[in-house]
DNA sequence: TTTTGACCAAAATTTAAAAATAGTCAAATG
DNA sequence: CATTTGACTATTTTTAAATTTTGGTCAAAA
């Protein structure tokens, strides 16, 4: 890895850190670079402004996260096994990147470049999922159906229950027992989608 | 009907108008008041605030839509059919009543009393669908299941979409097409739930 | 190639004054 | 007694101006 990419790392994970701690609106880019103990000149040599560094921290979290669900694909004992799988690795992200995640939903999705970036992360994934039900499909465990419609409507779902569960409030803090009870509900709905699916 | 009900009725009325304009937030009693004709103390003669004149006018729409479902209840050729009914019928409301319903939602629901309402009407709709489940269960079309439990995750699904389905922002204005598409998704979700219960 | 201090324009925050609004009440009306 | 009202207040909301913070640039230094 080429010195400037281990520079470009520090700052990922800098700015990690003071987003998932503050959300994205309350650090500044003075404040990342005074983490490192660098100028903000020179932040901005490495990222051309605060966007390129979201959504650099973005695609981070999404690589990772297909990484694991990669492992999980050959580990896994069926296609809800996986789909929970996946559930379980979100919950554990939003409990652990919290304020990112709860900025990156209400952010000033207005602009054209958000709303593009969320339709991305969105699509990939949709991505993801796409490839489960192709493989329940290749196994004969599920019907054969429209994989891509499926796929996008059972992530809006997921993400709709996420939104809604009880907190009835878009912006309400949500604290650990609410994400228990979302993760919750998600599986449940994991389950009925799949059983709506199921080859019998 | 007593005279004074009946003047509860027209207040409901106009307010109803108004706040299906122009939102809640942006209708003031004294608004109201004039356009009756009437003094804003004696707008408060017949609503002791603001709030129980809110929830006058959910419980309205909601009895107005119970009433609907009852008689779609008889006409109906199935469960998924039953529930297409009433997804159409949530969707005609959200388009008359627009801003209310918007408003409904972003309101300061952190506030206790909203907190209760928001529930109740939830519940109330929970209501509806155990019905419709459990007629589908007692013509044994369905399996039998935790009715409560899945009636529960299925509101929370149908809501969730509409809160989701793509306009990221949660507070965006939503369009008539937005509404459309909002609808067709929620259609497909309730027929793979459905699916899923199915007895075969 | 990498780093920085000095700099600027735009955005966010704060503050105080002004206007609008929810809600009250004693008195009037019928 | 049931209904209506104008006058009043306390609280929010709006508005506008002053101030600070912040994102972003650039010429020059290391």
């Amino acid at each position: 890895m080429s010195t400037v990419d281990d520079k470009r790392n520090q700052i990922i994970e800098a700015a990690l850190k003071r987003f998932s701690h503050f959300g994205i609106a309350k650090t500044s880019m003075s404040e990342v670079a005074d983490d490192l103990k660098l100028s903000k000149a020179n932040l901005y040599y490495y990222f051309p402004d605060k966007f390129a560094l979201i959504e650099a921290i973005a695609y981070r979290i999404i690589d990772e996260s297909d990484a694991a669900i990669e492992k999980a694909f050959d580990e896994a004992e069926g296609t809800l096994d996986l789909l929970i799988r996946m559930l379980e690795m979100k919950k554990a992200y939003v409990e652990k990147y919290y304020m990112l995640i709860l900025n990156l939903h209400e952010m000033n999705i207005h602009e054209e470049k958000w709303k593009t970036l969320a339709k991305r992360l969105f699509q990939r994934e949709v991505g993801t999922i796409s490839r489960i039900f192709e493989q329940g499909i290749a196994r004969n465990e599920l019907v054969t159906f429209d994989v891509a419609a499926t796929s996008e409507l059972y992530v809006a779902m997921i993400r709709g229950l996420a939104m809604f569960c009880d907190h009835a409030a878009p912006h309400a803090l949500i604290d650990r027992d609410e994400i228990a009870r979302i993760f919750e509900k998600q599986k449940q709905a994991a389950a009925i989608v799949i059983n709506g699916l199921r080859d019998r």
